[in-house]
DNA sequence: GCTTGTCGTGAAATCGTATTCATAATAACT
DNA sequence: AGTTATTATGAATACGATTTCACGACAAGC
């Protein structure tokens, strides 16, 4: 009833015939670790070659109970800043002999990760998409299973937990303004259900308020999701305003390119009219197209810094759970004309 | 000797015991197909819900030789069409119930991709990065592992293969730019390693050799990678020359986003000085920064393609191998004055 | 009323590896 | 020289599911 020609039904028992040892120095030979006299170390390894083995992962997998992948949780691949957390999370991984199983969730649920972990198809969890409602995955970190929280966080879950100082980020950028001299002062905020968004925007605001120059609830106004359109729809929507704002804070760069297409689409100059700062400083922000000023997140860092921690999670190393906080850079463009901060 | 507190550690065996039958039919009412009493699996079903039970996956995995996992592989994450061939994928897959395992080659090797299928770690490879010299994966791929090539294809290797008509793409960006009475038309191309950029680029230049319009060798710049930089660079180059085009082709997007901007920061108007046309239609390409004259690739149709060769090649219905090339779609933009083809 | 089928179930085999246990051979001590 | 470690290996077991096999109970067909 096997099909046809799988293409290389090989076992160890095989090459344990063929290399006239038993079964089980065929295992020691492939994992290194046991002693085997050197000659037949040589020969098992001769015939392993010449054979073309390959030993089953998924017995591997069973006997060792670990199957060498891990799950990254992304909430939108559109936003070209989860590219670019997969791209050096994978890095970190591949580095660690780890393979990387993308969930991309589109804000919706992450269960399925969840799920996949209590059924051993994977070892551990990176999750980038966290809330307060993230339900199935609360369950999942409750029963204790490998799972570390990077980007977005959720104060008070016990797993590991690797952000960055979203509220000092904030706070650099208000004293900029602020010090610049800019008077009308634009946000284009979030949802507050993401540590990130939510911490961005409260510490933006009160430290404009501590600085005496609260925002002006007119110029704030909230998106619902982050991407290109609603931030050009948003700004459209200040820059139409009578009086409109001469800076616009954004929560992340993906709505900031947005509002800087705004800005060119009804010939407003920036940084001459508006100045526009994002947050988060992906591969575009450089683009000479967009120029933006902006924070960034020591992303390298943090996704090296939550693959550790995960591994020493999956090993087994009950310690207690950790919680990364890395600080964040302000990264002066031209879409607010070279004011720089003294320093 | 195992680590303090594995979080769940229960098997079919004890779901059977706590429902006292034996553990064959606990498999048997998960599993669905095969007849159990009603009664019988309600009550498998009751204990199995309020003990939390999941079945172990690999364990599973072993028995039916059969993960759930698949591979995808990709060139380069930073290209923004790749993030978008992912979240298509990733959709394709999970509808059909399978897990999608990223490996970001960055242009090196498919190696462990290959790897993985032969270690049955995976079901099966989705491979965009095929050429005829990814040698770990042609021999993956004659040993009748599951392997089906979307995006890049390579002629002659006896797998699925899935891509979209690069030349006839190439042959309608000619065919608009000569209609359009362009005089001097830029290329800029890259290694012809790839199909989608041999195909682009031959059938252009033949094209255009067809049409009495010959490419000026003067107006061609071959770049060495595939980046924003990259593109502004070349384009950079071309705008610089005592004579610059007054159209330029360039074999994807991300290249021509960055030819938009090395235009920009040279003052060059677009489309009044110079014509831009890429190829890819990725997200950004709309975006009004760029506002691109591209070619679509047809990504959804491909996918769902690809998943379903794929699918049935797992399992091991062993059709002969099929090559899918699906149409491309000119989308005229801005970057090219809205001279429409007559249609 | 006897044979034949179908259904529901448990016992046992199986998947391919890692690991434990046992043993023979050799090395290292008194 | 006799006892004790140590080393190299094979035989056997375990991992947790799926699947085959066997069997009893009951329904259907003659």
């Amino acid at each position: 009833m096997n099909t046809n020609s799988s293409y290389l039904p090989l076992t160890s028992k095989d090459i344990a015939k063929a290399a006239k040892v038993s079964q089980a120095t065929v295992s020691r030979v492939l994992s290194g670790n046991t002693n085997v006299q050197p000659e037949t170390r040589e020969r098992v390894l001769a015939v392993i070659r010449e054979m073309k083995y390959r030993p089953n992962g998924m017995a591997r997998a069973m006997r060792t109970n670990r199957t060498g992948n891990i799950g990254v949780v992304v909430s939108r691949l559109a936003n070209p800043l989860y590219p670019e957390m997969l791209q050096i999370l994978g890095q970190e991984l591949t580095e660690a002999g780890l393979r990387m199983v993308v969930w991309n969730t589109d804000e919706t649920d992450e269960g399925a990760a969840a799920s996949a972990v209590r059924e051993s198809l994977v070892d551990g969890v990176i999750m980038t998409t966290a809330t307060s409602l993230s339900t199935p995955l609360y369950e999942a970190v409750m029963m204790n299973a490998p799972v570390v929280l990077i980007h977005r966080v959720v104060e008070g879950w016990p797993c590991d937990q690797v952000s960055s100082d979203n509220t000092q980020g904030a706070i650099s950028v208000a004293d900029y303004v602020v010090k610049a001299g800019r008077k009308r002062i634009g946000l284009i905020e979030g949802a507050p259900l993401a540590s990130t968004i939510r911490d961005r925007q409260s510490a933006f605001r009160s430290r404009l308020t501590e600085l005496g120059r609260p925002l002006d609830p007119s110029l704030v106004i909230r998106v619902d999701s982050f991407s290109h359109k609603t931030g050009f729809d948003a700004a459209s929507y200040l820059l139409d305003l009578a009086q409109p704002p001469d800076v616009m804070f954004c929560v992340n760069d993906v709505i900031a390119l947005g509002a800087r297409d705004a800005a060119r689409a009804r010939g407003v100059d920036v940084p001459g009219q508006l100045w526009l700062i994002g947050y988060d400083d992906i591969e575009m922000a450089a683009w000479p197209a967009f120029d933006l000023t902006t924070v960034r997140q020591p992303l390298k860092r943090m996704a090296h810094e939550a693959v550790a921690l995960l591994r020493d999670r999956v090993s087994g190393a009950s310690l207690d759970h950790s919680t990364v906080c890395l600080p964040t850079e302000l990264v002066i463009r031209g879409s607010t004309a070279g004011h720089r901060m003294d320093r």
